[in-house]
DNA sequence: GATTCTCATTGATCTGAGTCAAAGACTGGA
DNA sequence: TCCAGTCTTTGACTCAGATCAATGAGAATC
């Protein structure tokens, strides 16, 4: 999949303009505040693969992803990897009150960040009902995602956790996009290995018994969720 | 175990002599707000096993654990079930945006917790940076740990598990009650097993092969870390 | 269009943890 | 003190998913 996921104009620099502005931490913000803010934000572009921060870097940034698809991952120190998420335009990043991030981001194709110094985001905040309001939500929203991860990783087989992810990735996806069962999966084998705690091998084998039992059909770059009743059921139980 | 796990005091009703008052939520309130804030809040006790709240009900309330241990899980319908917390005096529980909760809480050992009705705690919140930021910090922080968890149960075997577990208790009574290498589970080997995504019986073949090896010894209601060093290393790496 | 790479798939085999079953060990109550 | 109930431990066996080892299929480079 060369091209990109979610296809979001930026001509201009300003938030006025910004595709993400409607649903993301900014919804939260007036005319006025909007101004001040976009002078703390600056934008950033990078490369495929290259590393937004990682784990043990201070962090010194929050990052509201524009456009693109990143993974979220922490390391054991024997190189074991867990992908703790896959960020999508409009979802807000890095936010910590410690000294150094718990985990690494990058880029999974090209991607474009929004980015924000913490100290001066912070003081801008500080006096923003709003906008620490909508910050909680965001934190809430996440750890509820983490929480259903968790059930996934502790008591679910490998079946259940690849319809899982694919019906849950479509959804978001569906969020952005509009409705559609194409599931561009951007993100490689290994990557959905480490997100659902299992190995490149058995995510292949399960993709093709999904394939062979007429659940979905595998495309270059993605799958088609052919019977997506029969997906959510397994993703359900 | 029989007597509560973490001793609190709480003779009186009010906020002033409450024992988990200097690094709970309400640690952000001034002498001020926190007269107001008392208004909203009401105590209560939960005998052992009972429910505080549970899964799918509507989520009118917010508590703060006061006195006791809590586990907090979610179930599968076919009654799998995956623990995503155990609560201790300070936490903060129920935080959420949603309409109805996520999982459900209920009491290891009697509880007593003190609790906000959600409306009057929002409007309360609204124009209260200081208690807001808190939130966050707290949202942030259980975000951190739930990440931590995903690592474990993703990419851990059953012996770093439990060593692990063991380890991060420890940790977390240390911060309560001060240091001490007796670690006491309130809570049951299938509670444990249902935290770390195993069953019962790999737990408890866990436990006899750390006591084998020296790393722990196994007490009525609970386990003293004999070699604290070797139980850190297998919970590191 | 041949040559590498990298990534995904498939097969054969192994193993860590699950399952099933039984025996201990506590606990509370009569 | 005995009994019933619950929880924990242990043993024997199984199996889902890991590991090891090719093979296949694109994409990138020359």
């Amino acid at each position: 999949m060369k091209t990109s996921l979610v296809a979001v104009d930026f001509h201009g620099q300003g938030c006025a303009d910004c595709a993400v502005r409607g649903f993301s931490v900014c919804a939260s913000l007036d005319q006025f505040e909007m101004r001040e803010f976009e002078q703390l934000s600056r934008r950033v572009s990078f490369a495929s693969c290259e590393t937004v921060f990682a784990q043990e870097d201070r962090s010194s940034c929050f990052y509201n992803l524009l456009d693109g698809v990143m993974r979220l991952y922490k390391l054991l120190p024997d190189g074991r990897r867990q992908i703790v998420g896959f960020v999508l335009p409009g979802d807000f990043v890095g936010m910590t009150t410690e000294e150094r991030h718990g985990f690494s981001a990058d880029a999974i194709g090209p991607v474009t960040v929004c980015q924000f110094a913490k100290l001066p985001f912070g003081r801008f905040a500080d006096d923003k009902p709003n906008l620490l309001r909508r910050m909680n939500e965001l934190a809430v929203q996440e750890l509820n995602q983490a929480r259903d991860h968790m059930v996934l990783l502790g008591r679910r087989s490998a079946e259940e956790k690849v319809a899982t992810f694919l019906v849950g990735w479509r959804d978001r996806l569906v969020e952005l996009r509009g409705p559609s069962n194409i599931v561009p999966l951007p993100m490689s084998r290994q990557d959905i290995a480490d997100y659902l705690g299992l190995t490149i091998e058995t995510v292949s084998r399960t993709f093709t018994k999904l394939e062979r039992d007429g659940i979905i059909a595998i495309l270059p770059g993605g799958v088609s969720l052919r019977d997506s009743a029969r997906a959510e059921a397994l993703a359900a139980a």
